[in-house]
DNA sequence: ATAGGTGGTATTGTTTACAAACAACAATTT
DNA sequence: AAATTGTTGTTTGTAAACAATACCACCTAT
Protein backbone atom coordinates (compact mmCIF):
# COMPACT_ATOMS: atom_id res chain seq x y z
CA UNK A 1 0.00 0.00 0.00
CA UNK A 2 1.58 3.24 -1.40
CA UNK A 3 1.47 6.01 0.72
CA UNK A 4 -1.32 8.50 -0.96
CA UNK A 5 0.22 11.39 -2.11
CA UNK A 6 2.99 13.20 -3.24
CA UNK A 7 4.15 16.55 -2.14
CA UNK A 8 4.38 16.36 1.49
CA UNK A 9 7.61 17.80 1.40
CA UNK A 10 7.90 17.89 5.43
CA UNK A 11 10.43 20.33 6.79
CA UNK A 12 13.90 19.44 6.19
CA UNK A 13 15.14 18.73 9.63
CA UNK A 14 15.75 21.40 11.56
CA UNK A 15 19.15 21.37 13.23
CA UNK A 16 20.18 23.63 16.63
CA UNK A 17 21.59 26.29 14.65
CA UNK A 18 18.71 26.65 12.59
CA UNK A 19 16.74 27.20 15.38
CA UNK A 20 18.88 29.68 17.41
CA UNK A 21 19.39 32.02 14.68
CA UNK A 22 15.18 31.62 13.39
CA UNK A 23 14.96 32.22 17.88
CA UNK A 24 18.02 35.19 17.85
CA UNK A 25 16.36 37.02 15.02
CA UNK A 26 12.86 37.18 16.53
CA UNK A 27 14.27 38.63 19.45
CA UNK A 28 16.17 41.24 17.53
CA UNK A 29 13.11 42.14 15.05
CA UNK A 30 11.00 42.83 18.06
CA UNK A 31 13.41 44.49 19.95
CA UNK A 32 13.64 42.10 22.79
CA UNK A 33 17.37 42.72 22.15
CA UNK A 34 17.26 46.15 21.31
CA UNK A 35 19.93 47.84 19.00
CA UNK A 36 23.44 48.26 20.31
CA UNK A 37 23.55 45.17 22.80
CA UNK A 38 26.39 43.41 23.07
CA UNK A 39 25.65 39.91 22.78
CA UNK A 40 28.46 37.43 24.41
CA UNK A 41 28.47 33.73 22.92
CA UNK A 42 28.45 32.23 26.61
CA UNK A 43 25.78 34.09 27.98
CA UNK A 44 23.93 32.88 24.86
CA UNK A 45 24.90 29.32 24.81
CA UNK A 46 23.95 29.03 28.43
CA UNK A 47 20.68 31.06 28.29
CA UNK A 48 19.85 28.80 24.69
CA UNK A 49 21.10 25.47 26.98
CA UNK A 50 23.21 24.88 23.83
CA UNK A 51 26.77 24.67 22.86
CA UNK A 52 28.83 27.92 21.55
CA UNK A 53 29.20 25.83 17.99
CA UNK A 54 25.50 26.81 16.84
CA UNK A 55 25.77 29.82 18.49
CA UNK A 56 29.03 31.18 16.58
CA UNK A 57 27.05 29.69 13.39
CA UNK A 58 23.62 31.75 13.81
CA UNK A 59 25.91 34.65 14.61
CA UNK A 60 27.44 34.37 11.34
CA UNK A 61 24.39 33.80 9.28
CA UNK A 62 22.69 37.12 11.47
CA UNK A 63 25.45 39.25 10.69
CA UNK A 64 25.19 38.32 6.77
CA UNK A 65 21.58 39.81 7.17
CA UNK A 66 22.76 42.99 8.52
CA UNK A 67 21.22 42.28 11.98
CA UNK A 68 24.48 42.07 13.97
CA UNK A 69 27.39 43.61 13.80
CA UNK A 70 31.09 41.84 15.06
CA UNK A 71 34.71 42.67 15.75
CA UNK A 72 37.50 40.55 15.84
CA UNK A 73 38.07 38.95 19.38
CA UNK A 74 35.67 41.78 20.19
CA UNK A 75 32.49 39.97 19.77
CA UNK A 76 28.53 40.67 18.41
CA UNK A 77 26.54 43.38 18.97
CA UNK A 78 22.69 44.26 17.57
CA UNK A 79 22.78 46.29 14.97
CA UNK A 80 21.43 49.76 15.03
CA UNK A 81 19.96 52.70 12.21
CA UNK A 82 20.20 55.66 11.29
CA UNK A 83 18.99 57.96 8.62
CA UNK A 84 21.74 57.04 6.76
CA UNK A 85 21.42 53.17 6.89
CA UNK A 86 17.28 54.17 5.81
CA UNK A 87 18.80 55.88 2.66
CA UNK A 88 21.31 52.70 1.62
CA UNK A 89 18.51 50.44 2.55
CA UNK A 90 16.09 51.98 0.22
CA UNK A 91 17.89 52.82 -2.34
CA UNK A 92 18.89 49.35 -2.85
CA UNK A 93 15.82 48.02 -2.36
CA UNK A 94 14.66 50.20 -5.26
CA UNK A 95 16.85 48.83 -7.54
CA UNK A 96 16.56 45.28 -6.80
CA UNK A 97 12.77 45.24 -7.03
CA UNK A 98 12.91 47.09 -10.23
CA UNK A 99 15.07 44.60 -11.33
CA UNK A 100 12.87 41.71 -9.81
CA UNK A 101 9.81 43.37 -11.81
CA UNK A 102 11.28 42.91 -14.90
CA UNK A 103 12.25 39.31 -14.37
CA UNK A 104 8.47 38.52 -13.25
CA UNK A 105 7.16 39.84 -16.52
CA UNK A 106 9.73 38.11 -18.29
CA UNK A 107 9.31 34.46 -16.10
CA UNK A 108 6.29 34.50 -13.60
CA UNK A 109 4.05 31.76 -13.61
CA UNK A 110 0.37 31.11 -12.92
CA UNK A 111 1.53 29.57 -10.04
CA UNK A 112 3.63 32.95 -8.67
CA UNK A 113 1.14 35.27 -9.54
CA UNK A 114 -1.46 33.23 -7.16
CA UNK A 115 1.08 33.05 -4.83
CA UNK A 116 1.09 36.99 -4.61
CA UNK A 117 -2.44 36.97 -4.64
CA UNK A 118 -2.59 34.65 -2.04
CA UNK A 119 -1.09 36.95 -0.18
CA UNK A 120 -3.71 39.76 -0.75
CA UNK A 121 -6.49 37.35 0.31
CA UNK A 122 -4.83 36.75 3.59
CA UNK A 123 -4.54 40.29 4.06
CA UNK A 124 -8.30 41.08 3.24
CA UNK A 125 -9.16 38.40 5.91
CA UNK A 126 -7.51 40.50 8.22
CA UNK A 127 -10.07 41.47 10.65
CA UNK A 128 -9.20 45.47 12.55
CA UNK A 129 -7.93 43.97 15.26
CA UNK A 130 -5.43 41.51 13.92
CA UNK A 131 -3.75 44.73 11.97
CA UNK A 132 -0.57 45.20 14.48
CA UNK A 133 2.41 47.01 13.14
CA UNK A 134 3.86 43.34 13.18
CA UNK A 135 1.75 41.66 11.16
CA UNK A 136 1.13 44.18 8.73
CA UNK A 137 4.60 44.51 8.33
CA UNK A 138 5.22 40.91 7.27
CA UNK A 139 2.21 40.75 5.41
CA UNK A 140 3.47 43.70 2.94
CA UNK A 141 7.20 41.93 3.14
CA UNK A 142 5.49 38.53 2.38
CA UNK A 143 3.95 40.18 -0.98
CA UNK A 144 7.44 41.38 -2.31
CA UNK A 145 8.98 38.56 -1.34
CA UNK A 146 6.70 36.57 -3.83
CA UNK A 147 7.26 38.87 -6.21
CA UNK A 148 11.28 38.59 -6.37
CA UNK A 149 10.21 34.95 -6.09
CA UNK A 150 8.16 35.24 -9.44
CA UNK A 151 11.64 36.79 -10.42
CA UNK A 152 13.16 32.99 -10.82
CA UNK A 153 16.48 34.96 -10.23
CA UNK A 154 18.12 33.02 -7.55
CA UNK A 155 20.73 35.59 -6.21
CA UNK A 156 18.38 38.40 -6.77
CA UNK A 157 16.44 36.32 -4.35
CA UNK A 158 19.24 35.63 -1.94
CA UNK A 159 19.85 39.70 -1.72
CA UNK A 160 16.09 40.71 -1.26
CA UNK A 161 15.84 38.05 1.78
CA UNK A 162 18.91 40.04 3.19
CA UNK A 163 17.22 43.43 2.93
CA UNK A 164 14.08 42.11 3.59
CA UNK A 165 15.47 40.67 7.45
CA UNK A 166 16.47 44.56 7.82
CA UNK A 167 13.55 46.59 6.78
CA UNK A 168 11.30 43.94 9.27
CA UNK A 169 13.58 45.00 12.16
CA UNK A 170 13.09 49.19 11.70
CA UNK A 171 10.09 48.95 10.19
CA UNK A 172 7.94 46.79 13.05
CA UNK A 173 9.42 49.35 15.71
CA UNK A 174 8.97 52.32 13.73
CA UNK A 175 5.06 51.52 12.77
CA UNK A 176 4.16 50.38 16.59
CA UNK A 177 5.51 54.29 17.11
CA UNK A 178 3.31 55.98 14.35
CA UNK A 179 0.06 54.81 14.93
CA UNK A 180 -0.98 57.43 11.83
CA UNK A 181 0.12 54.92 9.78
CA UNK A 182 -2.97 52.94 10.26
CA UNK A 183 -5.00 55.69 8.47
CA UNK A 184 -2.84 56.97 5.49
CA UNK A 185 -1.11 53.51 4.99
CA UNK A 186 -3.31 50.64 5.53
CA UNK A 187 -6.25 51.68 3.23
CA UNK A 188 -4.36 51.85 -0.02
CA UNK A 189 -2.13 48.58 0.72
CA UNK A 190 -4.57 46.45 -1.05
CA UNK A 191 -5.51 48.30 -4.13
CA UNK A 192 -1.83 49.19 -5.10
CA UNK A 193 -0.15 45.81 -4.35
CA UNK A 194 -3.32 44.37 -6.36
CA UNK A 195 -2.57 46.81 -9.02
CA UNK A 196 0.97 45.46 -9.35
CA UNK A 197 0.05 42.14 -9.42
CA UNK A 198 -2.00 42.90 -12.45
CA UNK A 199 0.98 44.74 -14.41
CA UNK A 200 2.75 41.43 -14.17
CA UNK A 201 0.27 39.88 -15.17
CA UNK A 202 -0.15 41.55 -18.65
CA UNK A 203 3.74 42.22 -18.85
CA UNK A 204 3.53 45.65 -18.86
CA UNK A 205 7.33 45.85 -18.15
CA UNK A 206 7.83 50.07 -18.27
CA UNK A 207 4.55 50.19 -16.36
CA UNK A 208 5.55 47.94 -13.58
CA UNK A 209 9.06 49.05 -12.87
CA UNK A 210 7.68 52.75 -13.03
CA UNK A 211 4.66 51.80 -10.39
CA UNK A 212 6.95 49.49 -8.26
CA UNK A 213 9.49 52.26 -8.30
CA UNK A 214 7.11 55.06 -6.88
CA UNK A 215 5.57 52.54 -4.63
CA UNK A 216 8.75 51.64 -3.16
CA UNK A 217 9.39 55.75 -2.73
CA UNK A 218 6.53 56.24 -0.87
CA UNK A 219 7.25 53.61 1.66
CA UNK A 220 10.94 55.23 2.23
CA UNK A 221 9.19 58.66 2.42
CA UNK A 222 6.84 57.09 5.49
CA UNK A 223 10.02 55.71 6.94
CA UNK A 224 12.52 58.43 6.74
CA UNK A 225 10.86 60.77 8.61
CA UNK A 226 11.24 59.00 11.65
CA UNK A 227 15.01 58.57 10.74
CA UNK A 228 15.69 62.40 11.19
CA UNK A 229 18.88 63.19 12.92
CA UNK A 230 17.49 61.28 15.63
CA UNK A 231 19.30 57.40 15.39
CA UNK A 232 17.33 54.99 16.90
CA UNK A 233 19.84 54.33 19.25
CA UNK A 234 23.80 55.98 19.40
CA UNK A 235 26.08 53.47 17.71
CA UNK A 236 29.13 52.92 20.12
CA UNK A 237 32.18 53.94 18.92
CA UNK B 1 61.11 56.71 22.94
CA UNK B 2 57.68 56.46 21.47
CA UNK B 3 56.86 54.89 17.68
CA UNK B 4 57.00 57.79 14.86
CA UNK B 5 54.13 57.74 13.15
CA UNK B 6 50.42 57.25 13.17
CA UNK B 7 48.38 55.46 10.02
CA UNK B 8 49.70 51.96 10.28
CA UNK B 9 46.58 50.27 11.13
CA UNK B 10 48.54 47.28 10.32
CA UNK B 11 46.29 44.83 9.13
CA UNK B 12 43.93 43.57 12.05
CA UNK B 13 44.95 40.34 13.28
CA UNK B 14 44.35 37.67 10.74
CA UNK B 15 42.76 34.27 12.34
CA UNK B 16 43.03 30.93 10.86
CA UNK B 17 39.59 31.05 9.31
CA UNK B 18 40.50 33.96 7.07
CA UNK B 19 43.62 32.59 5.99
CA UNK B 20 41.43 29.34 5.32
CA UNK B 21 38.90 30.98 3.41
CA UNK B 22 41.52 33.27 1.73
CA UNK B 23 43.76 29.64 0.37
CA UNK B 24 40.16 28.23 -0.52
CA UNK B 25 38.97 30.83 -2.59
CA UNK B 26 42.12 31.28 -4.24
CA UNK B 27 42.54 27.33 -5.32
CA UNK B 28 38.34 27.85 -6.19
CA UNK B 29 39.66 30.90 -8.81
CA UNK B 30 42.52 29.19 -10.05
CA UNK B 31 40.39 26.25 -10.65
CA UNK B 32 42.58 24.09 -8.45
CA UNK B 33 39.71 22.72 -7.33
CA UNK B 34 37.42 22.21 -10.52
CA UNK B 35 33.84 23.27 -10.30
CA UNK B 36 31.43 20.53 -9.43
CA UNK B 37 34.22 19.35 -7.05
CA UNK B 38 33.17 17.57 -3.76
CA UNK B 39 34.78 19.03 -0.32
CA UNK B 40 34.60 17.41 2.88
CA UNK B 41 35.51 19.47 6.04
CA UNK B 42 38.16 16.33 7.77
CA UNK B 43 39.20 16.18 4.45
CA UNK B 44 40.53 19.63 3.75
CA UNK B 45 41.12 19.84 7.91
CA UNK B 46 43.29 17.64 7.49
CA UNK B 47 45.07 18.83 4.10
CA UNK B 48 45.60 22.13 5.89
CA UNK B 49 46.59 21.38 8.90
CA UNK B 50 44.06 22.90 10.72
CA UNK B 51 40.98 21.74 12.87
CA UNK B 52 37.37 21.48 11.44
CA UNK B 53 36.44 24.95 13.03
CA UNK B 54 37.75 27.74 11.06
CA UNK B 55 37.42 25.10 8.22
CA UNK B 56 33.30 25.22 8.66
CA UNK B 57 33.66 29.01 8.78
CA UNK B 58 35.74 29.35 6.04
CA UNK B 59 33.17 26.88 4.40
CA UNK B 60 29.89 29.13 5.44
CA UNK B 61 31.93 32.20 4.10
CA UNK B 62 32.31 30.92 0.60
CA UNK B 63 28.86 29.46 0.40
CA UNK B 64 27.80 33.66 0.82
CA UNK B 65 30.09 34.23 -1.64
CA UNK B 66 28.33 31.72 -3.73
CA UNK B 67 31.42 29.51 -4.65
CA UNK B 68 30.26 26.88 -3.28
CA UNK B 69 27.01 24.90 -2.57
CA UNK B 70 26.78 22.48 0.80
CA UNK B 71 23.78 20.33 1.61
CA UNK B 72 23.00 19.35 4.61
CA UNK B 73 24.93 16.03 5.96
CA UNK B 74 25.67 15.76 2.03
CA UNK B 75 28.49 18.38 2.53
CA UNK B 76 29.68 20.91 -0.07
CA UNK B 77 31.01 20.83 -3.59
CA UNK B 78 32.46 23.67 -5.74
CA UNK B 79 30.01 25.93 -7.85
CA UNK B 80 29.66 25.33 -11.47
CA UNK B 81 28.52 27.70 -14.08
CA UNK B 82 26.32 27.77 -16.40
CA UNK B 83 24.59 30.55 -19.36
CA UNK B 84 21.92 30.96 -16.63
CA UNK B 85 24.11 31.92 -13.97
CA UNK B 86 26.02 34.74 -16.03
CA UNK B 87 22.90 36.20 -17.18
CA UNK B 88 21.75 36.28 -13.14
CA UNK B 89 25.24 38.16 -12.37
CA UNK B 90 25.85 39.68 -14.87
CA UNK B 91 21.78 41.69 -14.61
CA UNK B 92 22.34 42.31 -11.17
CA UNK B 93 25.76 43.61 -11.53
CA UNK B 94 24.20 45.73 -13.99
CA UNK B 95 21.99 47.44 -11.74
CA UNK B 96 24.09 47.55 -8.74
CA UNK B 97 27.13 49.40 -10.75
CA UNK B 98 23.98 52.16 -12.00
CA UNK B 99 23.34 52.30 -8.35
CA UNK B 100 27.39 52.75 -7.23
CA UNK B 101 28.18 55.11 -10.35
CA UNK B 102 24.96 57.49 -9.11
CA UNK B 103 26.46 57.38 -5.76
CA UNK B 104 29.94 58.02 -6.19
CA UNK B 105 28.96 60.96 -8.79
CA UNK B 106 27.39 62.81 -5.02
CA UNK B 107 30.15 61.43 -2.99
CA UNK B 108 33.44 60.40 -4.32
CA UNK B 109 35.97 62.38 -2.63
CA UNK B 110 39.18 62.99 -4.33
CA UNK B 111 41.17 60.44 -2.84
CA UNK B 112 37.93 57.94 -3.90
CA UNK B 113 38.90 59.39 -7.40
CA UNK B 114 42.98 59.05 -7.23
CA UNK B 115 42.03 55.67 -6.01
CA UNK B 116 40.78 54.27 -9.28
CA UNK B 117 43.55 56.39 -11.17
CA UNK B 118 45.80 54.74 -9.41
CA UNK B 119 44.09 51.35 -10.91
CA UNK B 120 44.91 52.54 -14.63
CA UNK B 121 48.00 53.38 -13.82
CA UNK B 122 48.95 50.08 -12.15
CA UNK B 123 47.34 49.15 -15.34
CA UNK B 124 49.58 50.89 -17.68
CA UNK B 125 52.74 49.76 -15.76
CA UNK B 126 52.06 46.01 -16.55
CA UNK B 127 54.27 44.46 -19.47
CA UNK B 128 52.90 42.73 -22.56
CA UNK B 129 54.33 39.70 -20.74
CA UNK B 130 52.24 40.37 -17.51
CA UNK B 131 49.21 40.78 -18.65
CA UNK B 132 47.76 37.34 -18.22
CA UNK B 133 44.06 36.46 -17.63
CA UNK B 134 43.94 36.27 -14.31
CA UNK B 135 46.59 39.65 -13.51
CA UNK B 136 43.79 41.42 -16.49
CA UNK B 137 41.49 40.34 -14.74
CA UNK B 138 42.00 40.79 -11.21
CA UNK B 139 43.16 44.46 -11.65
CA UNK B 140 39.61 44.84 -14.14
CA UNK B 141 37.80 43.90 -10.85
CA UNK B 142 39.60 46.20 -8.53
CA UNK B 143 39.14 49.63 -10.56
CA UNK B 144 35.32 48.30 -10.12
CA UNK B 145 35.92 47.93 -6.45
CA UNK B 146 36.98 51.37 -6.27
CA UNK B 147 33.87 52.55 -8.05
CA UNK B 148 31.91 51.10 -5.28
CA UNK B 149 33.92 52.10 -2.87
CA UNK B 150 33.72 55.36 -3.97
CA UNK B 151 29.89 55.49 -3.77
CA UNK B 152 30.74 55.43 0.29
CA UNK B 153 27.56 53.00 0.76
CA UNK B 154 28.03 49.53 2.76
CA UNK B 155 25.17 47.67 1.66
CA UNK B 156 25.84 48.24 -2.26
CA UNK B 157 30.04 47.33 -1.62
CA UNK B 158 28.53 44.26 0.23
CA UNK B 159 26.62 42.71 -2.86
CA UNK B 160 29.78 44.26 -4.77
CA UNK B 161 31.95 41.52 -3.10
CA UNK B 162 29.54 38.48 -3.35
CA UNK B 163 29.08 39.38 -7.15
CA UNK B 164 32.71 39.71 -7.85
CA UNK B 165 34.32 36.31 -6.36
CA UNK B 166 31.57 34.83 -8.49
CA UNK B 167 32.87 37.33 -11.70
CA UNK B 168 36.74 36.30 -11.36
CA UNK B 169 35.89 32.45 -10.56
CA UNK B 170 34.56 32.45 -14.38
CA UNK B 171 36.33 35.36 -15.98
CA UNK B 172 39.79 33.54 -15.01
CA UNK B 173 38.97 30.81 -17.00
CA UNK B 174 36.92 31.73 -19.46
CA UNK B 175 39.96 34.11 -20.27
CA UNK B 176 42.37 31.64 -20.39
CA UNK B 177 40.22 29.60 -23.03
CA UNK B 178 39.71 32.53 -25.59
CA UNK B 179 43.38 34.11 -26.49
CA UNK B 180 41.20 36.82 -29.01
CA UNK B 181 39.91 38.38 -25.29
CA UNK B 182 43.99 40.28 -25.95
CA UNK B 183 43.18 41.81 -29.09
CA UNK B 184 39.54 42.88 -28.61
CA UNK B 185 39.75 43.63 -25.01
CA UNK B 186 42.88 44.93 -23.68
CA UNK B 187 43.41 48.03 -25.80
CA UNK B 188 40.50 49.53 -24.76
CA UNK B 189 40.31 48.63 -21.21
CA UNK B 190 42.52 51.73 -20.47
CA UNK B 191 40.42 54.51 -22.14
CA UNK B 192 37.21 52.92 -20.96
CA UNK B 193 38.01 53.29 -17.73
CA UNK B 194 39.39 56.35 -17.86
CA UNK B 195 36.39 57.85 -19.44
CA UNK B 196 33.86 56.45 -16.44
CA UNK B 197 36.75 58.76 -13.96
CA UNK B 198 36.13 61.23 -16.02
CA UNK B 199 32.73 61.64 -15.51
CA UNK B 200 32.54 60.96 -12.01
CA UNK B 201 34.84 63.59 -11.54
CA UNK B 202 32.21 66.23 -13.18
CA UNK B 203 29.46 64.32 -11.25
CA UNK B 204 27.78 63.97 -14.54
CA UNK B 205 25.33 61.47 -13.44
CA UNK B 206 23.56 60.65 -16.18
CA UNK B 207 26.12 60.49 -18.84
CA UNK B 208 28.14 58.35 -16.15
CA UNK B 209 25.29 55.54 -16.03
CA UNK B 210 24.76 55.49 -19.57
CA UNK B 211 28.36 54.70 -19.86
CA UNK B 212 28.78 52.15 -17.44
CA UNK B 213 25.22 50.12 -18.45
CA UNK B 214 26.98 49.92 -21.95
CA UNK B 215 30.49 49.10 -20.06
CA UNK B 216 28.75 45.82 -18.14
CA UNK B 217 26.19 44.97 -21.24
CA UNK B 218 29.98 44.74 -23.38
CA UNK B 219 31.57 43.00 -20.76
CA UNK B 220 28.33 40.62 -20.39
CA UNK B 221 28.49 40.01 -24.49
CA UNK B 222 32.17 39.20 -24.50
CA UNK B 223 31.74 36.47 -22.07
CA UNK B 224 28.16 35.10 -22.49
CA UNK B 225 29.16 33.35 -26.08
CA UNK B 226 31.29 30.83 -24.14
CA UNK B 227 28.17 29.88 -21.60
CA UNK B 228 26.02 28.80 -24.43
CA UNK B 229 24.20 26.04 -23.82
CA UNK B 230 27.38 24.61 -22.90
CA UNK B 231 28.29 24.23 -19.10
CA UNK B 232 31.96 24.48 -17.61
CA UNK B 233 30.25 21.27 -15.76
CA UNK B 234 27.42 19.32 -15.17
CA UNK B 235 25.62 20.26 -11.69
CA UNK B 236 25.67 16.92 -9.82
CA UNK B 237 22.08 16.65 -8.54
C1' DA C 1 50.73 63.26 39.25
C1' DT C 2 51.44 60.82 35.17
C1' DA C 3 53.40 57.59 31.79
C1' DG C 4 54.05 53.16 31.21
C1' DG C 5 54.17 48.59 32.46
C1' DT C 6 51.87 44.37 34.62
C1' DG C 7 48.77 41.08 35.80
C1' DG C 8 43.96 39.48 36.02
C1' DT C 9 39.61 38.74 33.81
C1' DA C 10 36.37 38.20 30.34
C1' DT C 11 35.61 36.81 25.67
C1' DT C 12 36.60 34.92 21.35
C1' DG C 13 39.41 31.51 18.55
C1' DT C 14 40.74 26.61 18.14
C1' DT C 15 41.08 21.85 19.05
C1' DT C 16 39.48 17.37 20.24
C1' DA C 17 36.11 13.95 21.13
C1' DC C 18 31.65 12.23 20.58
C1' DA C 19 26.80 11.82 18.71
C1' DA C 20 23.55 11.85 14.98
C1' DA C 21 22.25 11.73 10.27
C1' DC C 22 22.72 9.99 5.84
C1' DA C 23 24.19 6.96 1.85
C1' DA C 24 25.64 2.74 0.09
C1' DC C 25 25.61 -1.88 0.11
C1' DA C 26 24.81 -6.59 1.88
C1' DA C 27 21.55 -9.83 3.70
C1' DT C 28 16.98 -11.58 3.89
C1' DT C 29 12.32 -12.28 2.82
C1' DT C 30 8.55 -12.69 -0.33
C1' DA D 1 14.30 -11.54 -9.03
C1' DA D 2 12.39 -7.56 -6.58
C1' DA D 3 11.75 -5.24 -2.65
C1' DT D 4 12.66 -4.47 2.03
C1' DT D 5 15.39 -4.42 5.98
C1' DG D 6 19.75 -4.34 8.50
C1' DT D 7 24.48 -2.96 8.79
C1' DT D 8 28.47 -0.40 8.09
C1' DG D 9 31.13 3.49 6.90
C1' DT D 10 31.44 8.31 5.94
C1' DT D 11 30.35 13.02 6.96
C1' DT D 12 28.27 16.62 9.34
C1' DG D 13 26.30 18.43 13.94
C1' DT D 14 27.27 19.33 18.84
C1' DA D 15 29.67 19.62 23.14
C1' DA D 16 33.33 20.67 26.16
C1' DA D 17 38.04 21.78 27.17
C1' DC D 18 42.00 24.53 26.00
C1' DA D 19 44.66 28.59 23.95
C1' DA D 20 45.13 33.25 22.52
C1' DT D 21 43.73 37.87 22.62
C1' DA D 22 42.01 42.30 24.19
C1' DC D 23 40.42 45.05 27.80
C1' DC D 24 40.72 47.12 32.39
C1' DA D 25 42.27 48.20 36.76
C1' DC D 26 46.12 48.57 39.42
C1' DC D 27 50.73 49.39 40.47
C1' DT D 28 55.35 51.24 40.03
C1' DA D 29 58.91 54.47 38.88
C1' DT D 30 60.30 58.92 37.51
Amino acid sequence: MTLKPLGLKIASRRVLSDVVTDDLREAIITHELEPGRRIAEDELALQMGVSRGPIREALMRLEREGLITTERHKGARVASWDHEDILEIYSMRSVLEELAIEWACKNATALDIKAMEDVLHNYSKLTEKQRTPSVVSSIDLEFHTALFAAAHHDRLLQAWTVLRSQILAFLVYTWSKDKSINKTFLPSWAPDHAEIVEVIRNKQTKKAKEMLSAHVERGFQRVAVHFKEQPLAAKKD
